[in-house]
DNA sequence: CTTCTAAAGGAACTACAGTTTCATTAACAT
DNA sequence: ATGTTAATGAAACTGTAGTTCCTTTAGAAG
């Protein structure tokens, strides 16, 4: 997150400054995880991180903040692509990935709370699209390498096929609340595949 | 929304009851459309309604409580589906509404409040699961026909090709931040038709 | 029209999230 | 090593979201 210049921890972020940020985060997450977004106070997590409470005020000040933060962190820990010489496959690889996440007992409450918090919060908003940004692009080559084997059609918008593999996954996360499971992962990418050769994703 | 029976409203629901609960639901949508999810307190909600915030709190107790007692009102008016005798149009208009309805000024940010909120509140979830069961049952039989006809193979899941349609459009709203316009629409509507044709959704 | 009481309203109260102040600790520069 | 000061931490403080209590209003039933 870019903070402004001048703010805490931004002269003299060693030691002391990082051990506290990573135990901020770290318990801002438990408590998340555990409370759901509406749930969670600054005081407890700066109790639950053995901080003061004040720090965290003066840090993070609001629980986007934080919550922004977190992302920060997150999007540090890319994803790489798979290679598997094949569209499909390497489609399939990309949902069995997103399905692992957000399913996980961790993770998946952590990005369920990132997304609502980005809907009101503007710099979660701007940290979490760059986040699908950066994740979006290193999963483009996948369609276009798929585009020089001759898999799919010639100006298929990469970026259009790797949202396309994703959404359904994310609608049942938070919207439609049907179940997430692996199988329901292979045939989000399926769809995507047998759409993007098609040409369902020509600009 | 089922509230305890006994709950304040349940036994007189008539005259000044329902016309409270309209006001506040009213200004409650004003709030979230202005400030946000997490902009919202209970007492300017009481305040914009022109109702004693005592009311507020002992009827919805919380904003949550409010955004959930909303989404059953937004159930009552059902977009009901389009029958145009193609499955590409039928998908196609599916998709122009839902554009329609999460680029609209109040409509738009409504809905981001409430799937926000569903992360976290259980009753809201809830709700907001019954909301799009709903949706997707009203909107499956386009599916059906169009196995009828012969457009699709037999066996496709219905159910998943209109989310396949609704999911990309919801991914953009709420997670990756992309543009959502007519053109968005069009191409959630030919990818999710498509790939029904090729037999991606066959259980 | 009268009665009964569910629901709304007003105002005082409370608890606690968030702030301010200032003393202490430890990063970084030299 | 030492000095400088960024950053943390403890405690006292404050504002206000949310509660409680009691009064007033107005639906429903006869």
């Amino acid at each position: 997150m870019s903070e402004p210049i001048g703010a805490p921890g931004t002269a003299r972020p060693g030691g002391r400054t990082a051990r506290v940020r990573e135990a901020v985060l770290r318990a801002a997450g438990d408590a998340l995880v555990d409370n759901g977004l509406g749930g969670v106070d600054l005081a407890e997590v700066a109790r639950r991180a053995g901080v003061g409470k004040t720090t965290v005020y003066r840090r993070w000040g609001t629980v986007p903040g934080l919550v922004a933060d977190m992302l920060a962190e997150m999007a540090e820990s890319s994803l790489p692509r798979a290679d598997t010489g094949s569209l499909d496959a390497d489609l399939a690889a990309l949902a069995a990935l997103n399905v692992a996440t957000l399913t996980d007992e961790r993770q998946g409450p952590l990005f369920k709370a990132v997304i609502a918090a980005a809907t009101w919060d503007e710099p979660t908003a701007v940290a979490l699209r760059g986040f699908y940004r950066a994740r979006i692009a290193e999963w483009a080559p996948c369609v276009d390498l798929g585009i020089e084997r001759g898999d799919v059609p010639e100006g298929t918008d990469a970026a259009e096929v790797i949202r396309a593999v994703s959404a359904p996954l994310y609608y049942r996360l938070l919207v439609s609340g049907d179940p997430l499971d692996a199988d329901t992962g292979k045939r989000a990418a399926a769809a995507a595949a047998a759409a993007a050769r098609l040409g369902a994703f020509v600009t």
